[in-house]
DNA sequence: TTATTTTGTTAGTTTAATCTAACTTGTTAG
DNA sequence: CTAACAAGTTAGATTAAACTAACAAAATAA
């Protein structure tokens, strides 16, 4: 059996090996706050388990069992928060919080007519992927804002990462998923982009911003 | 806090000081299969935080406090019940196993949330009253099945306990909460009580299964 | 009423998950 | 290249929640 605690790392080291491959115990330790020696204790008892390859002052990576315990925690997660965001009401900037404890419950049944219910949706509401029920996460071909060039038209996808501050800015923006957005221009001094959308001729995003807008480019300028 | 074990002995020993007042160490060691030494050092614990008297070789009992908190803890669990059982689709033999995890759930809103969108329930699927957000417990003045007389008439109000085999006993029987039931007669041998109800003109329950079926006087002999 | 059984308690051990302190290894800046 | 800093590890302590073994008190049966 796989405790909470153990699914929390395992949640984290997924997160921090997706783009990379691999992370390190320090990453870790800042994104649970829970200190380094704690983290490489649990390293090596999850790599006794079959979910980690730990070897002393390399990078860690999971394993292919581990990436799939990983990514069924976090299929429960994010079916979660679709069917608090579609069946209960809750706005996108909610979900998340109550999604992080109802992830644990171990019930097959729960989450299977959740999905159901949900008509088997692909994304949670911040755009994200749902894996499927062999833990294979989706791709998703889609590019950061900040990537695109003035001129091009995109819609917004995904928002990643969602803090629950930068969700209720962008409910504050009306921007949401689906949203077309047009780049006016990119000021080189701080990246900050210029766009249009709905009936908003001009409106400034930071780089800050921008940097976790992910978005499919619909026409660029030719 | 209140850690998940400490919730379920206040629920252990809330359930079973309910109709008495008190319990003892056995009891609830019997009830979560946890050995007599462990209780009796959590029962000094919740004593030490307010939630039950606790003297040596004494009976236990639940402070205020302790029911409160024991209570609303139940809440949880009848409201998630009624939740799985009204908008998801379960059956009631299969909402508890579920209730038993979602009901440590801390997120005032997820449990409002379902109260709202249930109407505000006053029982779970199983008959048994839901405690209000303060903690109180409404009272329920049901009878139990085995003390009702021959040519009564009453109808079914609750199921307590309900263990999954009973529930599917009384499912494959066509008995259902709300169902009326006229007492033909009763053996005295062994109690057992000869009904019908719906289409059925002759069915047997034995005193094993009208102990734990409440219901609600309408008519009696005069 | 005494003996036996049941129940309750104490003491000490175990495991999971955390911590701090100290040391080692690896990386980076001068 | 070395000194300093950052990251990783080891060792040992702590807390929560369980256990077993042994003993004490209470209840029950003879
Ligand atoms: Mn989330
Ligand atoms: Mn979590
Ligand atoms: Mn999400
Ligand atoms: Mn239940």
């Amino acid at each position: 059996m796989i405790s909470q605690t153990e699914e929390n790392y395992l949640k984290a080291l997924y997160s921090l090996t997706y783009l990379k491959g691999d992370a390190n115990v320090n990453e870790i330790s800042k994104r649970l706050d829970i200190k380094m020696p704690t983290v490489n204790s649990m390293m090596k008892k999850l790599a006794d388990k079959g979910f980690v390859h730990y070897e002393s002052y390399k990078p860690l990576r999971l394993t292919e069992e581990g990436k799939k315990e990983a990514a069924l925690i976090i299929r429960k997660h994010r079916l979660t928060e679709m069917y608090l965001f579609q069946k209960m009401g809750f706005a996108w900037d909610e979900v998340h919080q109550i999604a992080e404890q109802v992830e644990h419950i171990h019930s097959p049944e729960f989450f299977s007519k959740m999905d159901e219910l949900l008509g088997y949706p692909t994304v949670d509401p911040h755009g994200s992927p749902i894996p499927d029920q062999n833990g294979v996460m989706p791709l998703e071909n889609y590019v950061f804002l900040n990537t695109c060039k003035a001129g091009d038209m995109v819609t917004l996808m995904a928002v990643q990462p969602s803090s629950k501050e930068l969700l209720q800015y962008l409910t504050a923006k009306n921007l949401e998923l689906g949203t077309t957005l047009t780049i006016k221009s990119i000021e080189p001094f701080d990246e900050s982009l210029t766009v249009a959308y709905k009936d908003r001729p001009i409106e400034v995003l930071s780089s800050k911003v921008t940097s976790t807008l992910l978005v499919r480019v619909i026409t660029g300028l030719a």
